[in-house]
DNA sequence: CTCAATTTGTTCGTATGTATG
DNA sequence: ACATACATACGAACAAATTGA
């Protein structure tokens, strides 16, 4: 098996480490289903091709994760799943992105109007003159999920302080009059946790992350909010409705063909009535 | 620092491993700008709690890597940013999906008529009597950076089955007019390479994938298509324009109102014409 | 130019973890 | 369970290159 060999040699993680992150995969994604008996210890030994004492390192890993359940001979379990993983739905647009933070209310949320750094922005939307840092965690079940780390414009901050203190950012622009909007939008990326966001997520120090850098302009063409959000990557889940705004009867123009442009989608700019 | 302790202890992965993805990831998000000097390894030392030998140990990881320049005397030093990560970009809508797949020539494309397997469905369409296993990968510049593995009902397969062996589905089904659609969603969660995939996309075993689960639904209300699309994490971006298809002049409504269907965006059902 | 301060590079001894057969 | 080999991690000391006073 040279494959499994260069495979392993591409990690510096122990062997059992990576045996047990395999297993673990088998057994989230359902591919081996709950209380189904596992693969011998031999089976194992021979498709990772490391010896017996390595993979039951690796099944010691998952039995203390409480996956797995082994007994003397008879072989060795999945456990009845443990808790369904509580998915936290990533939004894909505007009207339920606020419907779901709307019942969000952030924890250890700070403030910081001292030194707020203009952020350097890649050709969307200018930079405000100054921003308000707001940083926050978000929980479910007491449990931490994201960790956001906000820029907010201080002159849309100083329209509702009080509230921008107490609810998500999002949802006070959304409901301030006085904004308008030209554009939102979200870049999503994997990362890694570093220290700080390890123990404020408690996750492992290097453990996948999903961050997503979020964008609104308002009619000014002015960066009013520029947030990462930092998400565990074991909860997050994106749903995406490939359909939604296709004209499905302009289907077979193969895309290409201009239908009127209000058919299709209303088009963004400069949608906002006037006040 | 208890914290870090603490931190540490939640990975069994050694210590200098998660020191070098933390310092991998302050270069990769342009914190340690290239060029630029970075901390020194006494300040490492303090900052992580643990031996210079260790701290060392990382330092030579990122070397190998070719993203950091150590030299006696002076300092280490962030090398000049090695390649521009080359992102693929993930489409959100059926339109820029279609278009994005038309130009990708999948490699190493095999059929298995033979032993299709119904899928079981969650609450997505009907399954249909019999599926065409698709296996491809794809490729950007001789790199790998995603893993189909694609369900696909027989019936739409033997409309074009040589059509199917050599593009991408996806684009295929948008081409065939015989088809109409109902749905086509996708969610994306995170998972960890096993060794048959590690080796198809050259990562570590174990390393973070973008996984892409995708349905698409006939008008008879039969999952036509279903496809496991595996991504590497580290060449993978998703852009989301979240006020696509909002109308921005109800926004005050809290979304709440209902505009009329036809403003605010398509209807998805019953859209095809009949043929 | 020498000296001292700074910073990376190397080595030793010891203890524990990982992996094999 | 054992014997063996190698990797990981620590602390400490010392060596070598660089810099600026």
């Amino acid at each position: 098996m040279s494959k499994l060999l260069n495979a392993y040699d591409r990690s510096r993680v122990s062997l059992y480490l990576q045996v047990a992150s395999v297993l673990r995969e088998r057994i989230l994604s359902g591919q081996w289903a709950a209380g189904e008996k596992i693969s011998t210890l031999e089976e194992l030994e021979n498709e990772f091709q490391v010896a017996r004492v390595t993979v039951r390192q690796a099944v010691e890993v998952l039995r203390e994760e409480g996956l797995l359940q082994a007994r003397q001979g008879r072989g060795t379990f999945v456990s009845a799943k443990p808790h369904d993983r509580h998915w936290v739905k990533l939004a894909t647009n505007w009207d339920s992105l606020i419907d779901a933070l709307k019942d969000n209310v952030p924890r250890r949320l700070t403030v910081e109007m001292t030194a707020p750094i203009p952020q350097l922005e890649i050709a969307d939307g200018k930079a405000a003159s100054s921003y308000v840092r707001l940083q926050s965690v978000q929980y479910r079940n007491d449990d931490p999920y994201s960790s956001a780390n906000v820029l907010l414009a201080r002159q849309v901050f100083d329209l509702d302080p009080a509230r921008f203190k107490n609810a998500a950012a999002l949802v006070t622009i959304a409901g301030l009059s006085e904004v308008g909007l030209r554009d939102a939008h979200q870049t999503l990326t994997i990362g890694s946790a570093d220290p700080v966001l390890a123990d404020v997520l408690k996750i492992p120090i290097g453990s996948p992350t999903v961050n997503a850098h979020c964008v609104v302009v308002d009619d000014n063409d002015v960066a009013i909010y520029v947030g990462d959000i930092i998400y565990r990557s074991d909860s997050i889940k994106l749903q995406i409705n490939l359909l939604d705004g296709v004209d499905l009867s302009k289907r077979r123009d193969g895309g290409k063909a201009a239908a009127p442009a209000a058919t299709r989608r209303p088009s963004r700019a400069k949608l906002r009535q006037p006040h």
